[in-house]
RNA sequence: GGAGGCGUGGUGUAGCUGGCCUAACACACAUGCCUGUCACGCAUGAGAUCACGGGUUCGAAUCCCGUCGCCUCCGCCA
């Protein structure tokens, strides 16, 4: 074997050496008297050159196929006059072999790794071996690579302390479904997989461990997306008698600097909404800020001119845009979308050189849609797309619309436009329980301004809980966290949770907290999220090595699959029948 | 839980308003020829129970029903 020089790496400072180079057969091209292989590593191609002159190796070079792993050696020369690859890093040299050696064959793959990714993904996955051979898809893992060293050499200086928290945790109430693990030791008892290291980290904060970070797989047994995996990997981090401000600027610093060294990209200061006015101006709590400008409110106008006796509280929003790049038939095709939404209806209301047009007929008084264009200073040639309706709903929809009218235009500004998200809303009603619900998760912390509120008006209180939002993905989320035991208690009453359950859902994070626990607090990054949009990938699966499918099956190991009798004997568990009823 | 899309040699697609399909094309593959190619070229050849099950029909890749798999979205995801 012995190689000595990687195959993308053989340029023209190295002519004269004789180098081993190893790697996969790309493509071989036969001309019968001289045979050229590309030879392919994960640095990329070389150019192989043999000629019958070399005994052996021509014989060799005759019989070998398309993913085959050889080694040459070969003196590295320049290419002939007019015989330079323009295409190829490695294209102004080539290797001429003198010996040629087979290390093992392949069949011919099910994916050609030379042929792009043009190839159904779900074989690529199961053969995600021969995928990873392409260069374009290795170096999504070169740059998480990259993101993760970058993150931990940042942590390390900032005095940050890698702590590894148990996968074998326990079931909680509120979030995500969990994962469980039966117990064998303890039958009929059951672990659970983290949604994430909460408690954990809580409890080292208590510990005095001060600045905690764990970059750490985390796991939710929810419906998958394409940017949702049922494991993922977190950056998690806590932190001990800071400022809210103080975290987020240090998280803020944290991301800048990995951007910086893994990309080489200058981030500028993060812009930061209150969840209120994110809702109000993009009508999400994750405005995507590529997207055209914020929402525009025209309630003060809507309310005067409409002729449609809407309520009084109706809220009007509008969304400004180019009117050139939509036909009358795309504006249709965007009231059809906005009713899609669940939205009433969408007015569109266009600027030309003689005035308005619009679809709104006689919903508006004289000169009304001419009105709400000049208040939503729309430019000749601009285009007001307007929805009326209850405040929170009307808003929503608006912002679901703008994300449609940037995706029509196509023209989404280029680059990070990151975010901060705070003042979420400690609770949310949930109606399908028909209680409140944590917005964030139990543990947040009040905002200081609304403590009264939680036994008033649970509804209207914040929280001290923020997000990290990067074009339009909510990439971080976070919070300071409750460590007084009586306020504690009196949220989990707003949860509706009894102290009986507190006690044995949450005894030993109460417990904790009755020994001197520090004010603390803390986010969590999706890493996968992270590298998915520093890489341009549109799939949380072009990021993870091996990911799972839409349905959460593996499609190399075949997981899940099912258990044998013996160890579900073991366990002492029956499992359902496939096809019995629901339980009851 | 719901909506939509897709499933045809190893791969990507065409065919899918039923018979002309004994399923076409490109790439890949095999054999042979070729000393400057780089998506090499040329010639010849092999390779598919049209995802699975059922139905309609004289006749189904094509129409209908169901199942499975994959993808996207809504719900869900503290």
């Amino acid at each position: 074997m012995g190689r000595t020089a990687y195959c993308g790496r053989v340029g023209p400072e190295r002519v004269g050496e004789t180098v081993t180079v190893a790697g996969w057969v790309h493509r071989r091209r036969d001309h019968g008297g001289l045979v050229f292989i590309d030879l392919r590593d994960r640095t990329g191609l070389v150019q192989v050159v043999v000629s019958p002159d070399a005994q052996g190796a021509f014989e060799t070079a005759d019989a070998v196929r398309p993913e085959w792993v050889v080694s040459a050696t070969g003196v590295v020369a320049a290419r002939p006059d007019g015989m330079a690859n323009p295409d190829l890093l490695t294209g102004t040299v080539e290797v001429r072999a003198t010996a040629l050696s087979v290390w093992s064959r392949s069949e011919t793959p099910p994916v050609s790794p030379a042929d792009g990714a043009n190839v159904d993904e779900r074989l690529r996955l199961r053969h995600r071996y021969l995928d990873l051979r392409r260069p374009e898809v290795l170096q999504n893992f070169v740059l998480r690579d990259r993101v993760v060293f970058a993150v931990r050499r940042w942590m390390h200086a900032h005095e940050f302390l890698d702590v590894e928290t148990p996968t074998l945790g326990r079931s909680t109430p509120e979030g995500a479904r969990d994962f469980l693990v039966p117990s064998r030791l303890q039958p009929g008892h059951v672990y659970a997989l983290p949604q994430s290291p909460q408690v954990w980290k809580q409890l080292l904060m208590v510990g005095g461990v001060d600045r905690y970070y764990q970059i750490v797989k985390v796991f939710r047994d929810e419906a998958l997306r394409a940017d949702r995996q049922p494991e993922f990997t977190q950056i998690d981090v806590e932190t001990s008698f800071l400022s809210q401000n103080q975290i987020l600027e240090l998280m803020e610093d944290m991301v800048r600097s990995v951007f910086q060294e893994a990309l080489g990209v200058q981030l500028p200061a993060w812009p930061r909404l209150t969840h209120a006015e994110a809702l109000a101006q993009y009508g999400t709590d994750k405005p995507d800020l590529r997207a055209g400008p914020p929402l525009v409110d025209l309630t003060a106008v809507g309310q005067e001119v409409e002729a449609l006796a809407l309520p009084d509280e109706t809220r009007w929003v509008g969304i400004v845009a180019e009117a050139a790049p939509f036909s009358r038939k795309q504006l249709d095709t965007l009231v059809d979308r906005a009713r899609d939404l669940g939205a009433p209806g969408l007015f569109w209301i266009r600027r030309t050189a003689d005035g308005v047009r619009t679809n709104a007929g006689r919903a508006f008084a004289d000169g009304g849609a001419a009105r709400l264009a000049d208040a939503a200073g729309v430019r000749p040639d601009g285009l007001l797309l307007v929805m009326a309706g209850p405040t929170g709903a009307v808003h929503r929809h608006a912002g679901a619309m703008r994300l449609e009218v940037a995706a029509q235009l196509g023209r989404e500004a280029p680059g990070f436009h990151f975010l901060w998200v705070t003042d979420f809303p400690l609770f949310e009603w949930s109606e399908d329980e028909h209680r409140w619900t944590s917005a964030h998760h139990p543990f947040t912390m009040p905002h200081p301004d609304d403590r009264e509120l939680i036994a008033t008006d649970p509804g209207r209180a914040r929280s001290q809980a923020y997000d990290v939002v990067l074009n339009g993905v909510e990439l971080a989320s976070g919070s300071l966290r409750i460590y007084d035991s009586e306020l504690q208690a009196q949220v989990f009453s707003v949860l509706g949770l009894t102290p009986a359950e507190t006690t044995s859902k949450f005894g030993y994070l109460l417990d904790a907290f009755r020994f001197g626990p520090p004010p603390h607090g803390g986010i969590a990054f999706g890493l996968d999220r992270l590298v998915m949009l520093m890489a341009g990938a549109d799939s949380l699966r072009d990021v993870i090595a091996f990911p799972k499918t839409h349905t959460g099956s593996d499609p190399v190991m075949g997981s899940p699959a099912p258990a044998d009798p013996g160890q579900w004997a073991e366990l002492r568990l029956t499992p359902w029948a496939t096809d019995a009823p629901p339980r009851p």
